[in-house]
DNA sequence: TTGTGTTTTATTGCCTCC
DNA sequence: GGAGGCAATAAAACACAA
């Protein structure tokens, strides 16, 4: 925008503090100028009070100068910004009237007030918004952490049972191991155990994950009988397959989730897996 | 002193509302 | 159509480092 102004400094004006053009103001399309003589006798910042009422402070104002309000000025401004910062016209020319100024200029600084308050306002919603993203970063990141360990965690486990499965072939399995393994790995992982009074006759449990290898495997070459856990697996896989409940997930990934709490995870969990029904449905439970 | 960045005052043009 | 609001911008005034 190629504006400049020329400020004419009239006689009515000066006797009323006013140097600058109000409502029916006179502008001029080409640029202000300002001699080295005029820039030389320029004021200070602030104005004090006595100032403003002294006739020869108006009449040595040059024109076409634009003027910064006074310290006095801006706090009645503000002040009355703080009550309302939208100006009625009957507000406005009382404040104008009140701090010498015209109509035109209390709007002006309103208008330009409201627009300081809006960036400042966008500066503090940014702030929250950005503390908050922060905040929620750090938390995911934590829960990643924490899922990696538990993964590597199932997986040095298994291993280990794998090992001391072939360490003692002759060994009948199913008494020493299927039983209590699962509640030692449990334990760990700070789950409840309970049995699976709701499935048909067998207890089942079994820890597992769709990435890692999984603790049960099938019934041929599995460490743990199979009536305990991969048969219940099985089972519950037919069975669904047979009501086309299967959503084509793993068996296992449903197999954490609590009994009243299964209906709500075939429904939502689906984009979830494993980590996420752990976040959604809580500590899980083994049955 | 001077160059540069920031703040303040003011204008312009567009939009909405009555 | 006029009044008033807002965004964008100009330009003066000011602050401050080099």
């Amino acid at each position: 925008m190629e504006s400049g102004r020329l400020f004419f400094d009239t006689s009515a004006c000066r006797g009323n503090n006013m140097l600058f053009l109000g409502d029916g103001e006179l502008s001029f399309r080409g640029r202000s100028m300002m001699s080295m003589e005029e820039s030389s006798k320029r004021r200070p910042f602030f104005t004090s009070p006595d100032e403003l009422f002294d006739d020869e402070y108006y009449e040595e104002q040059l024109p076409e100068k634009k003027r910064r309000l006074t310290s006095e000025q801006v706090h009645l401004l503000e002040k009355s910004f703080e009550e309302e910062n939208k100006l009625e016209p009957e507000r406005k020319t009382q404040l104008a009237k009140k701090l010498g100024l015209q109509p035109r200029q209390v709007a002006v600084w309103f208008q330009n007030r409201r627009a300081r308050w809006k960036t400042k306002q966008l500066e503090r919603d940014y702030d929250v918004l950005r503390a908050s993203y922060d905040s929620l970063l750090s938390s995911y990141d934590s829960l990643v952490k924490d899922n990696e360990k538990l993964k590597s965690e199932v997986v040095s486990l298994n291993e280990k049972l794998q090992v001391e499965a072939k360490e003692i072939p002759g060994e009948p399995i199913s008494d020493k191991k299927s039983e209590a393994m699962p509640v030692d790995i449990a334990q760990i992982f700070g789950m409840k155990v309970v049995e699976d009074r709701l499935s048909t006759g067998s207890v089942g449990s079994a820890v597992v994950d769709e990435g890692s290898p999984q603790l049960v495997v099938d019934s041929v070459d599995s460490y743990f009988p199979a009536e305990n856990y991969a048969v219940a697996a099985v089972e519950r896989v037919q069975s669904e397959e047979d009501d086309g409940s299967d959503d084509g997930r793993s068996y296992f990934s449903d197999v954490f989730v609590a009994p009243e709490t299964e209906h709500q995870n075939n429904e939502e969990g689906e984009a979830m897996g494993w980590w996420g029904n752990m976040l959604h449905n809580g500590p899980p439970v083994l049955f």
